[in-house]
DNA sequence: CTGTAACCGAGACGGTACGTCGGGTCTTCTG
DNA sequence: CAGAAGACCCGACGTACCGTCTCGGTTACAG
């Protein structure tokens, strides 16, 4: 790709409006706004940013090129959108009556949806598009801040219950409990067991606890 | 570039070669050898890894574009030895005195690494690389594992003091301390602050120091 | 060029189609069908089969490089085709009552297409080319054997005269009338001048009269 | 190959140089000589001049590229000395006691040259060479007109035996000979048989035998 | 019912980078 | 010095996608 500047923020029609306001003319088809949409992610996480071939991506959603075009200005952009659209979603806040109950439920949460969620799987190129495309990286940070939010209610239910003292340090509490894991399946390849991710919890809990 | 899958681990003529054994023929400009590198990972750290252009990195290098062709089969082998081969020479094993001391400066030189250096820059591409190459993995995992073996000797020389226990899991405090930074830089954008810094090394350490 | 045997006959859409047939898709563009055809045919009268370039071509005819690749797959039958297509046109069957007359008319046309027109120009190298590609060679015999007809019935026409013999091998006279300018024009490399052309003339048809 | 201007005559060390003056230092390969110009002989007569790689001459010749290049400045003038060095000895003066014996010898010749023979089979290719670079047209002319120096001698001793009267046109019989075997070989493919040249020589004869 | 506007498919268009190949030059080592 | 080997710069090759455009054919709402 040329290193175009990029554009603008996103498609011709914002996939959350409401009603779908239909004029007149035949109206796109729902079916291949979702077929476009796993297509372009299943791309992006088997072949990369730089793998990702819109001729591919209509190809797989059994659709012709200029459908795709239609909806999306620029390769970025699709993967922006569907990116954000597909939110992960089987995702929960546990409530297991511990912190570290809780976290480590949390935990698992994480790993599995970084080893084998469509949406985990695309992570890394969405990392190293990020530098380049900023709005990409803003789909993936609301993720991560969805998620964040969750653990967050976690922690103010722990310390709620005077498990955790009032003056912790919840932001740190929750890098450390989220960042080893990014770490070891990004970075390092070291295995993350569930022994890890028990001490991992134990570990930083501790830590924060004291003032 | 077409999707083709990676075809071999690296370049024709291995650069740790120690003694350059000169065949018939003219030998290879070792001033080409390091232009192209440095072409390359300026590139890749200003355009990321779809941005590189082998035309681009043989203007830049003042070379022909088949002189880069002649030591590197495709782009990817280019970008995989020359990350390989520039390694991440500035950085230092503290001796503060105390255990807190010496992580902090461990972290804070990571954190510049991260931001500042040329390699550093290349660590988004090399974790987006790495999920479809995993040979391209093995550069950065190494580099990764140099700073580790670092911060293992500050740690090991603080359980010899007696600042830390002995039973202490070296690994998990290695992982608290390197692991949000990374997550900070790469994933959630938010600041890597001195204060940050601080708190992060000392809940690490007090947390690894309950047993 | 690549030694490549040549794959096949022609381009992919035949020029002959009547009704041109117009399937789905966006029709081609018969303006850069012509300019294309143009453009290579000039190039090949002044550069030669070798001193054609594609780019060249693609620049002449104001054209993307792509568009020349669409229609032919390799530059020999971009060639081929363009010289077929291009019929030599201008041309006329005299009648100025004597047989002499005629054939002389035909010489000078024949002689001016060699030297001056667009195809004429280009038949040196549609013989090396013949060579090794028969089926450009055959482009090129259709035109010489249009040309024959045209004369042919010149000839008929003055045995129906009786001022030949109608036993006359009309093949051989033609040969003898043709074959001179050929040979000084593209081996020889002697004048052909107005009195160098009536002798011909007289000579040969002098000759076949006898039988 | 780029459309360079011919920039000289030929070769370093010409070939006529009768006594082959050997300076000091290591004299040049007698046999790499003839291995070369056959080899690209071989390769004009298969390939055509496009055809025609310096690596591929060098390598049927068994010697280094270097090695041609050393003899040679560019392909042009390697194929331009090959092709005049190799002259086509296997050619006789005949004298059958007729004229018309004699020319149908001479143009049994022809025609066996032109298909048969290594030089005869590299003239499509001179001929287009021949309208973009002059100096190797030369080289051919030169030969063509070798041989039609030995037909003149023919002529010449038909006119003094009586046979031919003394005003005849030598060129145009020499051309209405030559001429028409050349054209069915390189332009209209029709065969060239034995009856065919038969009537061609009688024709001619018969032609000019008329004032 | 019938327009008509927007869709969908197909594919040509101007571009740009790819990885390969050959040309002609040069630099080194070996005989 | 000649020869072999091979790196060097250059430029054309044919391929693959990009993002844009223009077609014919197909819906579904609106008058």
């Amino acid at each position: 790709m040329a290193p175009t500047a990029h554009p603008g923020p996103a498609a011709d029609r914002p996939a959350d409006t409401a009603v779908a306001r239909t004029g007149p003319g035949r109206p796109r088809s729902a079916e291949a706004d979702r077929a476009i949409d796993r297509a372009a992610l299943e791309l992006l996480a088997e072949a990369g940013f730089e793998g990702v071939t819109i001729e591919e991506v209509a190809a797989r959603a059994g659709v012709a090129r200029s459908t795709v075009y239609r909806r999306y200005p620029c390769k970025t952009d699709l993967l922006v959108d569907a990116a954000a659209r597909t939110s992960d979603d089987a995702r929960s806040v546990p409530d297991t009556g511990t912190i570290e109950g809780d976290l480590l439920d949390v935990a698992h949460q994480l790993h599995r949806m970084l080893t084998d969620s469509l949406i985990g799987r695309t992570v890394p190129a969405a990392i190293a598009a990020a530098a380049r495309h900023p709005e990409l990286a803003e789909g993936h940070r609301a993720m991560v801040q969805r998620r964040r939010s969750g653990t967050r209610a976690v922690i103010d239910r722990a310390v709620a219950r005077g498990e955790l003292p009032d003056d912790i340090d919840t932001d740190l509490l929750l890098d450390l409990v989220s960042a080893p894991i990014f770490y070891r399946v990004l970075i390092s390849g070291e295995p993350v067991t569930d022994r890890y991710l028990r001490r991992l919890v134990r570990t930083a809990v501790e830590g924060v606890r004291q003032h």
